[in-house]
DNA sequence: GTCTATACCCGGATAGAC
DNA sequence: GTCTATCCGGGTATAGAC
């Protein structure tokens, strides 16, 4: 792998962990092989780092939803493989990388903002393109917007919670509170 | 005010915004009036002030809560409360204090980790409890200790994006989830 | 309890050789 | 594309005067 792709990897695991601005140039190359000065070669600026994280998540999620919609027969199946990809990409201290980039917007340049919105409209958007598409797989009356974005905050939540407080109390909630939802409980 | 208070009030709010690592003795001593130097005479590490902070915050939220129960003659009323000034500390650019140190729990050390599983302890209780006492006014099948870590979880995502996404969309879709669950809608 | 002064470290960023 | 060397700013923390 080249190492400007291998930088961009390490770093955005070491966001999900501690975050975009408590990351460093410095420690960043040596986990890498390389020095701070190479990593300013390919990100001139930390927003550069930033922005080209943002845009490789963009794109990853796009296929891995895609990916998703394909392998499910149902809106029930789909949602429970959405949950737990989005679980699985934060184990050992790692939390949702947006949802750290959240925590973190004050320090976002505009255009990272940006990015980081469109990421969660792209959560937004095939969530809500799910529930539309269940008919009455779905057994509950609200309206789906507000499902789709229960869903999301919920996980987010449970993720940020259940990491500082390690048991997976809230994560499984979320589970339970999917499958009530499909009538797949009671 | 004693300035000792006032710098665990202007910490306590920088920290809802951009985080304990990232609040700097020195800009916080600028904003009381104060020099660095006297910032670490009451507080000699930032893990002394971090715990202050979190003491601190224990010890209103128990008021708090308390207040509420006393205030609401339903568990519907208390629960709309909690969420209504759980939000109301989270205007103009800040989320939840707890939440955001959950968010930075890599930069913590023990005894400020265990002080913020406290504060989780504490909301998650409180909650419990009001459902627990809901009788029929609650209109789900879910176990309670359920609901109360979906609530929780919900409301911390919900702050969280909505902060990065400048709608209020996931918070207001938290009240309709609370108000469904006590069969105010539909 | 607050100040000045200072030591020390680490971070971002750049210049210039290879 | 990567390196060494370097600058600068800002952060934590401490010593010692008032």
């Amino acid at each position: 792998m080249s190492s400007r792709n291998r930088i961009e990897s390490v770093a955005h695991q070491t966001v999900q962990k501690s975050g975009l601005k408590n990351l460093s140039f410095r420690t960043l190359g040596a986990e890498v092989g390389v020095k701070s000065s190479s990593v300013h070669y390919h990100f001139p600026e930390k927003s550069d780092l930033g922005g080209a994280l943002i845009q490789r998540y963009r794109q990853s999620l796009a296929t891995t939803l895609a990916e998703i919609d394909d392998a499910s027969p149902n809106a029930y199946d789909a949602i429970k493989l959405f949950s737990k990809l989005f679980t699985q990409e934060c184990s050992e201290g790692k939390i949702c990388f947006a949802g750290m980039l959240a925590a973190e917007v004050e320090f976002l340049n505009e255009s990272n903002r940006e990015g980081l919105q469109a990421i969660f409209n792209m959560y937004h958007t095939w969530l809500l393109d799910q529930l539309n598409q269940a008919g009455d797989e779905l057994k509950i009356d609200l309206p789906t917007p507000t499902v789709a974005h229960l869903l999301l905050a919920s996980l987010e939540g449970a993720l940020l919670i259940d990491r500082a407080h390690p048991t997976n109390d809230r994560l499984s909630s979320v589970n339970i509170l999917i499958d009530s939802w499909f009538g797949k409980i009671n």
